[in-house]
DNA sequence: TAGCTCTTGCCAATCGATTGCAGCAACCAC
DNA sequence: GTGGTTGCTGCAATCGATTGGCAAGAGCTA
C-alpha cells in the first residue's frame, strides 16, 4: 500500500478526533501513523519503540491515553488474545488472528468467516456472540507441514 | 454434586502430586479443594480470597505456585478470556465460555461443539488449531430476549 | 496576542503476576 | 520416634503493563 494512501488515513483519523472535539497534535499524530503503517495489530509498546525514533521524548502514558482516546471513539480496537498479550488494530480492519505457536506467523481471518459459529451460538444456545476478534493458538499450514 | 465425591477428586489429584514426587501439603490441599468445588473457571485471586477464609496466612504467591505445579501435571488449564481476565479449571473439565456481558452469566460449551470451526480452519486456512478453551463475550439468552 | 483549557512529560502508584530468601514442615532412613 | 535432607511456604521485593496526579507547555478561539 502506497504511503500517501496511509498518509491521508491518519489525516483522515485526526479529522475525526478534531471532529469530536480533540486537539491535532503531533503525538496523536505520530502514534496513529503507526497503527495505520502496521496495518495488523500492534503491542502498545511497539508504538512507543516505533515512535520515540522520531519523537524520543514521547511517553508510554501518552500512547495509552492516545489509546483509549481512539478506543473512545471507535477507531481502534482492543484485543486480548489467549496468550495474555494485548494488541490494538483499526476498527474497520478487524478481523481474527490465526496465531502460529511455533514460528509467529500471524495470519488474518475475515470477522465474517465465523458467521456460522455465531449461528451456531445464536439457534443452539440462544448466545448473541459480540463480533469480537479471537486470537485463535495453533499450528500454521508451512509448520504442520513440516512436523508432519 | 455431593460433598464427598468433591473430596475424593481433591484426594485423587493430591495422590497424582504425591505420585509425581510432590510433598502432601494443606496449601496444596486447600487451593485444589477450592478448584475443585468451583466446577467452572477460577481466577488466582478468587482462590486466594476462598483458601483464606480456612488459613488466612496462605499467601497468594503461593496459590500462584501451586497452580503452576497443576499446570506442570496437566491437571489445569490456564485459560486467557477476552475481556482480559486469566482464570484456572481443571483439564478433565475442558469447556469453552460464553460469556455474557450484561449479567455476567457465563455458560460452559462443549470442546466438541465447534469442532465444525476446527475442520474449517483446517481446510480452508491450513491452520490447526489448538482445542484451546476460548472465552466469547456476548447476550445471554435471557438478557437478550430482556433487551428486545 | 491573550487567555482558556486540553495535552503531555515526568514520575509515582497501582495491578496482576513472579521471584529470592530464610524459616518451616514433609518425608525418608535409621 | 528422631534426625537430616530438601521441598514448600510466607514475606517482601520485584517486574512488566497500565493508570493517575500534577505542573509546564501547546492548541485553539476570540
Amino acid at each position: 500500500m502506497p504511503e500517501h494512501s496511509h498518509r491521508d488515513q491518519v489525516d483522515q483519523i485526526m479529522d475525526r478526533l478534531v471532529a469530536s472535539g480533540k486537539r491535532r497534535t503531533m503525538s496523536r499524530q505520530a502514534v496513529i501513523k503507526v497503527i495505520v503503517d502496521y496495518h495488523g495489530h500492534v503491542s502498545a509498546d511497539d508504538i512507543a519503540t516505533q515512535v520515540q525514533k522520531d519523537f524520543p521524548s514521547l511517553d508510554v502514558s501518552t500512547v495509552y491515553r492516545t489509546l483509549e482516546t481512539l478506543r473512545e471513539l471507535g477507531i481502534v480496537d482492543r484485543v486480548y488474545f489467549a496468550d495474555g498479550s494485548t494488541v490494538y488494530h483499526l476498527s474497520d480492519h478487524k478481523h481474527h488472528h490465526l496465531c502460529c505457536e511455533r514460528c509467529g506467523a500471524v495470519q488474518e481471518l475475515p470477522i465474517s468467516a465465523l458467521g456460522n459459529l455465531e449461528r451456531f451460538l445464536l439457534e443452539e444456545y440462544g448466545f448473541q456472540n459480540h463480533q469480537q476478534p479471537l486470537g485463535l493458538f495453533g499450528l500454521c499450514a508451512s509448520c504442520r507441514q513440516a512436523s508432519s
